[in-house]
DNA sequence: AAAATATTACGACAATTGTCGTAAATATTC
DNA sequence: GAATATTTACGACAATTGTCGTAATATTTT
């Protein structure tokens, strides 16, 4: 259905997280935190933005402030499905159950972790029957 | 510690499943299995091989057969761990915990996995506390 | 062994990705 | 309003990725 669902890069996706919890934000803010993770030069960061907005995975707000803003156009949810079902399908013979154990296996998951995810499947389990 | 951990592309992981599927297999091989997901020229799929060989992704059998019979030398875990990993820290916020609330909650889940999986979270709970 | 097939080795290419530098345009500070 | 600083726009580049074509080898069939 969905023409082009661009599948943004690593580096792409990390400014995609910075956009979701920081709404409208600059480049300089995303720059900023950015670099908390990996040191990169300002106009990587702006040219990166300014490709992914040709891609149109954010967009430039038009606010009344002196400096662009951008938002992101890719949401939360439908992004991190897609890079859920490609890792699925490629890693896990599109068993997400498995990749679920395997998270689960590996992960330091603490008891009140394991205990909301214990009410979680009760509410899930409740509906699924 | 391990100097570099190559990080396999969609397509390369893809070759790499099948070969963890049929350890030492031939090109030929690998190309008709990679065909029942996606057409590829028989040649394309050599030269990833090729390639993945120069990356020691996967390494050649020196067998008595006439043809090249390859074998994965990243292992299946290793690189499911590293991905998985990957995936978590850039669109997960590094919760491996989110990224099992999301599967569960938009996957078909039958209720026999979920039946499973608490039983694997009983289990859990006993060694973490 | 000649002809027909299959397998390998290479080289090429366009698109994408991650990185910057430099220059032009804007905004701020003196 | 001149000097300084910031933000944007571009262009460039090397490395990687996905794809093939073609030519050289090796294997199998007549």
């Amino acid at each position: 259905m969905e023409a082009d669902v661009p599948k943004p890069s690593d580096a792409e996706v990390e400014i995609l997280c910075i956009l979701w919890d920081h709404e409208p934000a600059s480049v300089r803010f995303v720059h900023e935190e950015l670099c908390k993770k990996k040191q990169v030069g300002y106009t990587t960061t702006l040219k990166q933005m300014q490709r992914m907005q040709e891609k149109e995975m954010i967009r430039r707000i038009d606010s009344d402030e002196k400096t662009h803003a951008y938002e992101a156009i890719l949401q939360r949810d439908a992004t991190r499905n897609s890079l859920f079902d490609r890792l699925v399908d490629t890693a896990f013979r599109g068993s997400a159950m498995d990749m679920v154990l395997h998270a689960i296996g590996r992960s330091t998951t603490s008891p009140e972790e394991i205990q909301a995810l214990k009410a979680w499947l009760d509410k899930m389990e409740g509906k699924t029957l």
